[in-house]
DNA sequence: TTGTAGGCGTTATCAC
DNA sequence: GTGATAACGCCTACAA
């Protein structure tokens, strides 16, 4: 019922390897045959069988996402980015969840990429940390490129942000606004992001001369839930803290939460400024200032590396780096008179 | 370097067929060279090669999700309940967006089924709506199971929720609380869920007696923004409705928004009530009354019943109908005096 | 530049 | 019950 790579052979009175070349844009290969064996093809409506390429490639077409990821919304920004990269090739995009914390998690990922014959993986963060993880993708002889918070891996597979870089100069504009007692709700232990903006916000203390009193910074895991427990501790000091960085948005918006639940005006009484710019900082009230990370851009970019759009070598694929920006929203006003 | 199914027989002195034939779990076997088999196989760490499995079926291990989604929290709940369902199973899930807009639409998917063979997929509203498209289905060979929110199919091919009755309970609920000025955020036409949604809206206020003002009904499109401007036009109105439901949560964190971006305080000044229960109904102040969609559950039963787990026959995998529920937060309150 | 033979790892057919 | 043999559709080596 399905044109086969026999039908056109057999139309276009050349062998199955000569459609192969024309298949596979091998260049030896004179110009008039292709051009017949091509217009069999489109009369045909041939495609080739992905499934018999698989096995005889040892290969598929397919691109993983590997990922442990607490945050919903950048999953789906990172789906989106490859599904825009691979729109249009012969790529599919199959996601992977897995466990982190699982001693299972490393047998389970190389028996997954041995069964499924993956083209290339993208790995997501945090898990995008794991060396041990990277390593055992070569070894299955599977590409992948890692997307993170500074550079861990050569550019060729690696698509980074500066954490650092983006945090200090959030915190430097919420030191600019007049805020001396700024409270850090940071990341989990472990996570690579989480001590990159820890550093990018101690710096930026630093070079103002500031120095916190104990207890202004603390810790949560990126969930709201751990948001709002980070920020009664906060809150609890005394004096209390006139602005709050936290690590992403969704603690953000927990630390939101837990100053009104203390009925505190934001930004009045208390400055906020999150990280990722997902959509729920638009969409809490106030609007949260943020740090926008070019998610889909890096994801997109991530996928080209993977498959190797040679259409566009200097465009967004070859990009590696990608700076971070202070978005301006409603949520930071200079620390009220005391 | 992998064992394969040669290996096995090899080893143990039986043909290729008769491996997979405990391979496929074949009856016809005696219990001996299954179990002499079965040994061989454990030894080796033999796994069948799902390459040359789709080959020889001509079916592939995959389970796809195609969606035309403008929520993405409700995309990754699907997900992640397809993925549970698929845990420990042969299966993987692929991830495939079309535009419901494009005439091609349906030829875009009729090619990815054609191709990639997968074993079945999961149909997302508003795209699991359209009969055409279910109908390509099954003419390619492909099993489905449409998600919706109410039966558009054979309850083996359906998982369906009754927004009808769930709207009619949550506005029953703020009739309750005293309101009788209450707007309406609709959904976008031609989606059967705001349909839906706007029947039983409807059905709750004629039940009471209760005769809306024109221009107390508004639509949006399901995005933030829609909900923002339905917003400022339903407060527009005078007398001013004194609480809103709108078709889902995020339309709802627009309808608060507005609400502030006027110096209304909710609950006192306006009660607000979303639809999905998705991350952000909580997550918002005050925390947002909804309705809770059982979408992890529903998407789980719909993988279940492509792949046909007769484990649990009576189990979560045989339900087609998932009643919602009401959850009440903050975001209601009696009327004000007026 | 093109064709032939053989293999990728599995399942289906049909004898024994 | 079990096993040769031939698909499945494509690709690589090697030969011409």
């Amino acid at each position: 019922m399905k044109a086969t790579i026999n039908d056109v052979a057999r139309l276009a009175g050349v062998s199955k390897k000569t459609v192969s070349r024309v298949i596979n844009r091998s260049p030896l290969l004179s110009d008039a045959t292709r051009e017949r064996v091509q217009t069999v093809i489109d009369e045909l409506g041939y495609v080739p069988n992905p499934q018999a390429r698989a096995l005889a490639l040892g290969r598929n077409f397919l691109i993983g996402l590997i990922h442990d990821n607490p945050n919903s919304q950048m999953v789906l920004g990172v789906q989106q980015g490859i599904l825009d990269a691979l729109h249009g090739t012969d790529f599919e995009l199959v996601v992977r969840p897995v466990d982190r914390r699982s001693p299972a998690m490393l047998d389970d990922v190389r028996a997954f990429l041995e069964r499924q014959r993956l083209f290339g993986v993208v790995l997501l963060p945090p898990i995008s940390e794991n060396d041990a993880l990277a390593r055992l993708c070569e070894e299955s002889g599977c590409r992948y490129t890692r997307m993170g918070s500074a550079m861990l891996d050569t550019p060729d597979r690696m698509v980074a942000s500066d954490d650092q870089d983006a945090v200090k100069a959030a915190t430097e504009y919420l030191i600019a606004q007049g805020h001396r007692r700024i409270g850090l709700v940071e990341g989990p232990q472990g996570f690579r992001s989480a001590k990159e903006r820890r550093i990018g916000f101690e710096a930026a203390l630093a070079e103002a001369g500031i120095d916190l009193p104990k207890g202004y910074m603390t810790q949560g895991d990126y969930t709201f839930a751990s948001g709002l427990e980070a920020a009664r501790r906060l809150l609890d000091r005394s004096p209390r803290p006139t602005a709050i960085f936290a690590s992403n948005d969704e603690m953000a918006a927990g630390v939101l939460h837990a100053a009104r639940q203390r009925g505190l005006s934001i930004p009045e009484d208390l400055s906020i400024v999150g990280f990722d710019d997902t959509a729920i900082a638009a969409h809490i009230w106030p609007p949260l200032s943020t740090v926008r990370w070019p998610i889909l851009q890096m994801a997109y970019s991530a996928a080209v590396k993977l498959i190797g759009d040679a259409g566009d070598d200097d465009g967004p694929g070859k990009q590696s780096r990608f700076p971070s920006a202070l978005v301006r929203r409603a949520s930071v006003a200079p620390p009220p008179q005391e």
